[in-house]
DNA sequence: GTGCTATGTTGACGCTGTCAAGATAACATC
DNA sequence: GATGTTATCTTGACAGCGTCAACATAGCAC
């Protein structure tokens, strides 16, 4: 493929794919134009046009790869009920690389400019809650759920919980209120947090 | 000011900021241009930037501004020793009313592109952290720290909460894992969640 | 009045996303 | 094998953007 004198490139849609992750992770999404993509290809300006109907388009299929690694990070979760500190411990972890790993997607897969200023494809919006809804899942299966106090639901946890791993990773790869540095001490903080909220009284 | 016929417009330095945030809210960091901001000030596309160097130094000053007000809103907090629940509450209410009642300069003021994608201002650094340490020292101050489990920095607990306090904010402007409806719950769940963090034993 | 400085102007450059119209290749059907 | 349809890729064009350079005007100090 992605001979230098064919006239159609033979696999584009997938190339543009591949391009784009690198030129995000290097350059973020601001250094991620269309017109650039498709000079690394070695394709005309317009020619994506024919692969994404969009630029969001694009992005949403970007973020869409992110969640679905996102969503495998989430399978192998396991938060035993009777001791769930070491899983929650290694979750959170996980996490932390992932967001870690590569900034630029993980900015683009919560960022506001996917869900607000433009719109999520459906495609999108399928994966990324069902990436959370496995999470209130396992939290629940895992019978996390049962050792609840009172009243307590299983959603808002997740919810509690999430936000404050999402806000974590906001925080520190922003570099704004949390350093690189502190990451370890941070996250046992944020798992000593996560764990007060499940076992209240232990 | 601003009268029509003037060569000099008198005071462009305000009037672009405060053009600035109105746009800002109503469109987005996507919708504020210069020359947009310029052609509603009355003024040639450039004359901007005889009053911020960049564009970077203007959306600084608008996210200045917004930490300024949050800021405000630290000081105002209060967390008494003896039970601190009402006023960490209060707080938490305050915290997620102004990111809710002005979500593009929330996003901006803690987003990527100021921290990361450009340079925050020296002048936004400094603000920004002088609020955060307000924060750390309100904790520590009102007594929360010496409630702390043994070996519990206050720190830490303050980059914890907040990150949680960040990430509800996140998820719920971004509308992706938390519904407008489900606010008050939620923040009463991270309400819990901190207090969890600071009486473990309760 | 003279000159300096702050402020505002037009012109231009290269970049962007995207549409319209035309060219080319692949593939299905006769 | 010829023909027509469709997918793919092309160039040309447009409006918008941030920003630099060069120039114009006003205000203010001397």
């Amino acid at each position: 493929m992605t001979q230098p004198g064919r006239y159609h490139h033979g696999d584009l849609h997938a190339a543009l794919l591949r391009e784009a992750a690198v030129l995000l992770r290097e350059q973020g999404v601001e250094g991620l134009s269309l017109r650039r993509l498709a000079e690394r290809a070695g394709v005309s300006r317009t020619a994506p046009y024919h692969h994404f109907t969009d630029k969001n388009a694009l992005l949403c299929a970007l973020a869409e790869d992110g969640f679905r690694r996102l969503d495998r990070l989430m399978e192998e979760a396991d938060f035993r009920a009777d001791d769930p500190e070491p899983g929650l411990r290694r979750f959170v972890r996980g996490y932390l690389r992932f967001a870690c790993d590569d900034p630029e997607q993980y900015e683009l897969m919560f960022g506001r400019t996917l869900w607000n200023t433009w719109r999520p494809t459906e495609s999108l919006t399928r994966v990324a809650h069902g990436c959370f809804r496995r999470y209130v899942d396992k939290l629940q299966a895992d019978g996390i759920g049962a050792h609840l106090p009172g009243g307590t639901d299983a959603l808002r946890v997740a919810q509690a919980s999430w936000a404050t791993l999402h806000g974590l990773c906001r925080l520190l790869l922003d570099g704004i209120y949390v350093d690189r540095q502190d990451m370890e001490a941070v996250s046992d903080q944020a798992v000593a947090l996560m764990l007060a909220a499940v076992r209240p009284a232990q």
